[in-house]
DNA sequence: ATGAAAGCGCTAACAC
DNA sequence: GTGTTAGCGCTTTCAT
């Protein structure tokens, strides 16, 4: 067994209050005792008992992490490990570690237990797997939580960070603009998520403001991106350029403009949110909306690591902005 | 404040050991006061409080997860998350809980913390992470954990686990074969991996194996595929196929196919390890070499399990299968 | 079947 | 500046 607070007290002949003074620079000490702790410290290989110290304390310096493992979409998996590194840099910085929890729909159970147990000071959870029981049992329990995406409900009463979605979609219909595009049409799934409405939002916005006379928005699917492409073809449909909701319907995009013979980037642009490792490899490389999940993660768990605290009482939510990397499949003219 | 075991205790006006029986069904308890308890444990919303558990019991029923953020490629991947979330269920099953930190190649002090302060009781960690120094602290004090990836060295002695890379090239030989291919060539990265030698060492077995001479292996190079395929249509040389050791070199040795017009599957077949997303939405769909990487997290973990209560008390690896998922760029002809 | 008491390793309030 | 003591919430002998 490892050596105790105990062991070292002994060692140099002082009481356990003593060692922990100089462990945690408590008091003042004098020279001549904290020099021979130190050095018993050494010499024992001694490290303090996590376990012990967060029992006292009443705090256990480690914050939840639920990932959601239901969410078999590999990319927006792929996606979630960037802000996972960026929360545990960050927590780490802080001295904090990190304990994840993944969650099934089925039950919420271990979250919950995680709460209840004590055995994290605060969590972080993806919108998915916010649920009315688990909200109220942690507003009931003063419990400090962030949530990652945008919440529809009681938004102002929790934090929560999120990616700019409306901004981000308005800079892929400036950076369109920019190339001399004059007629963008949004591509979104089919799903009606919150972020897919804030782009859709974003999108018709800068249209207007562009002055684009109503803005075209469609969910995506194979046989409606022929129908659009053949009217473009026969002069039926002044869409010049395509702005994708996600990677997949870019890739099957572009395939079908191949199919039809349509040069990108000069009959027609494409750029598509999230910056997938392919994306720069495609042909052509595509240009993208960029969300630095890094940041929001590290944003994330700065705001809780501040919740926890307490220095930030009152519910608080940040946007992180999307950037545009421009790359050839937008490439019309430059202005 | 939450209840506490001497809340309940107080309540039912028992003693607190007794609390403690019942909740550990630790002896034998008359039915009455068991029911009374178990009655004032709902009401009072009683949960074990489990940092005062683990202090007394010696153990954190944690696991450690060590994640290589160093490692931009494996990890941006979907790859790595299937093994996270692989071992927070098979920890979750039996109790524990998963704490990750990760690893700055800088320094390992976080890894050292995590036994030292004994925040965990047994810990997982990727091959790339593994130094000496670290290796030896576990071992001194007799502080399990199992490696993801087979070590180079000392692997007689320490808990791993790999997928079986030399098998999967001998099954993607095998696969072409079936198809009526005739001279694989075996595209690597340029560095010397150990994955990537024992692909190449499947790779020369199989074709011996199925009688193929002089089995040709090579770096990959966007340079070097363009001379390949020259000769190929020059007609001096044989290659009908190629096996690629990751997505990025099969999507580009696609794109060097479709510019020399070379069909694929008819004139040369293309498999690839990992099986990543847009590995089936490529054109044609891509066969692959799949890897379990959820088995590979589950098999980690339970080993890792074994290793801390005891149960496997000598070093053991297991090697994770890798399965072909044919789809189109290999089916010249099915036999 | 249950109570009393000690103790896991540490911190903090109170002495002196 | 340092010792004494109590206690965080729980488990576990040792009694009875």
């Amino acid at each position: 067994m490892s050596a105790t607070i105990k062991d070292i007290a002994k060692a140099v002949g002082v009481n356990p209050s003593t060692v922990s003074r100089v462990i945690n620079g408590t008091a003042s000490i004098s020279e001549e005792t904290r020099e021979k702790i130190n050095q018993a410290m050494k010499e024992l290989d001694y490290h303090p008992n996590s376990l012990a110290r967060s029992l006292v304390n009443g705090s256990t310096f480690t914050i939840g992490l639920v990932i959601d493992a239901g969410n078999k979409d590999a990319f927006s998996n792929a996606f979630f490990i960037q802000s996972v590194i960026a929360i545990e840099t960050a927590a780490q910085t802080k001295g904090y570690s990190v304990l994840i929890t993944n969650h099934s729909l089925s039950d919420s159970n271990n979250i919950k237990t995680l709460v209840q147990e004590r055995k994290v000071d605060g969590i972080i959870l993806p919108v998915q797997c916010m649920t009315d029981e688990l909200i109220c049992l942690m507003t009931a329990n003063k419990f400090p939580f962030v949530v990652m995406g945008e919440p529809q409900l009681k938004k102002e009463e929790i934090f929560w960070v999120d990616v700019d979605n409306e901004q981000g979609s308005r800079q892929a219909v400036d950076c369109l603009i920019r190339s001399a595009y004059r007629r963008p049409m949004l591509l979104v799934e089919d799903k009606k998520t919150i972020f897919e409405s804030k782009r859709i939002k974003g999108f018709e916005r800068e249209c207007e403001a562009k002055g684009i006379q109503s803005p075209s928005v469609h969910a995506f699917s194979e046989e409606r991106i022929d129908e659009f492409l053949n009217e473009i073809l026969e002069g039926k449909r002044d869409t010049d350029s395509f702005i994708c909701s996600n990677n997949i319907i870019a890739y099957k995009v572009l395939k079908a403009l191949k199919a039809k013979k349509l040069d990108v980037p000069r009959q027609i642009g494409v750029i598509t949110f999230d910056n997938y490792p392919l994306a720069e490899y495609m042909e052509p490389a595509l240009s993208v909306v960029d969300v630095d999940t890094y940041k929001m993660g590290e944003t994330a768990a700065e705001l809780l690591l501040k919740a926890i605290s307490g220095k930030e009482k009152k519910a608080k939510s940040q946007l992180i902005e999307a950037k545009i990397i421009e790359r050839d499949s937008t490439r019309l003219k430059q202005k």
